[in-house]
DNA sequence: AAACTATATCGTAATATTGCAATATTAAAA
DNA sequence: TTTTAATATTGCAATATTACGATATAGTTT
């Protein structure tokens, strides 16, 4: 049904998901990647940078910032986007955790 | 047009976004905690265990297979599910370097 | 072998995602 | 204030995802 049973589900876990979901397409693991090498940059940049049309990019930005990944400021007529470390950290330490666990767990696996 | 310009992108980018996309889904992020909690486990159990019919929970096991986040070993006329700790393992440290990079960033961000 | 058990696959309906042209919005510059 | 610049929104076509009933497949038990 493309439709989501999301009340079955903890708060956690739709978080975790949400976040981990935005991350799950290249173009946007991509600009997360250009984002992290120039710190700082507006829409326009990754416009040129990736081969995607401007309304495209507008709405991966848009994604990424509604899972709290990147964070934007209006700058005059621009908007000056960055990553939002804490998001990240989150996910990280989320998933390194379930491997740290699931390492120890592993030596009785089947 | 629900397709991605895969070609315009590095291996590394589609394979982190690969796994980051299995575990966009709160059954799948509710399955692998799952599997965290019991260790090993079957089809059967995770279908007694959420609110989903078996048919949707195999595919769901499907792209986490896929994903290179469980693997499993048949058992008889089951399948023994466990995680993979190296594919968890892979994609929490991207993201914590990822966040540890953008925090010393983060001191002149926008 | 027949019945049972466990899981996968097929088919399909409902919905979501991706990408972009066209257009709207908003602020700066001339 | 008209033009220019930067970004967002709308609308739409192509495709993907989600969920599940029905069915297939394969091993186990009797």
């Amino acid at each position: 049904m493309g439709i989501t049973k999301t009340e079955s589900f903890t708060e956690d876990q739709i978080r975790v998901s949400l976040i981990a979901k935005a991350l799950g397409h290249p173009a946007r693991i991509a600009i997360v990647e250009y984002l992290l090498s120039v710190n700082t940059c507006i829409c326009g940049d990754i416009v040129n940078y990736l081969p995607l049309a401007q309304p495209t990019v507008s709405q991966h930005l848009k994604e990424l910032k509604n899972a709290g990944i990147i964070k934007g400021t209006i700058e005059g007529n621009s908007i000056c986007y960055c990553i939002d470390p804490a998001t990240m950290e989150l996910i990280g330490g989320y998933f390194i955790k379930i491997a740290s666990i699931a390492h120890t767990n592993n030596l009785k696996c089947c």
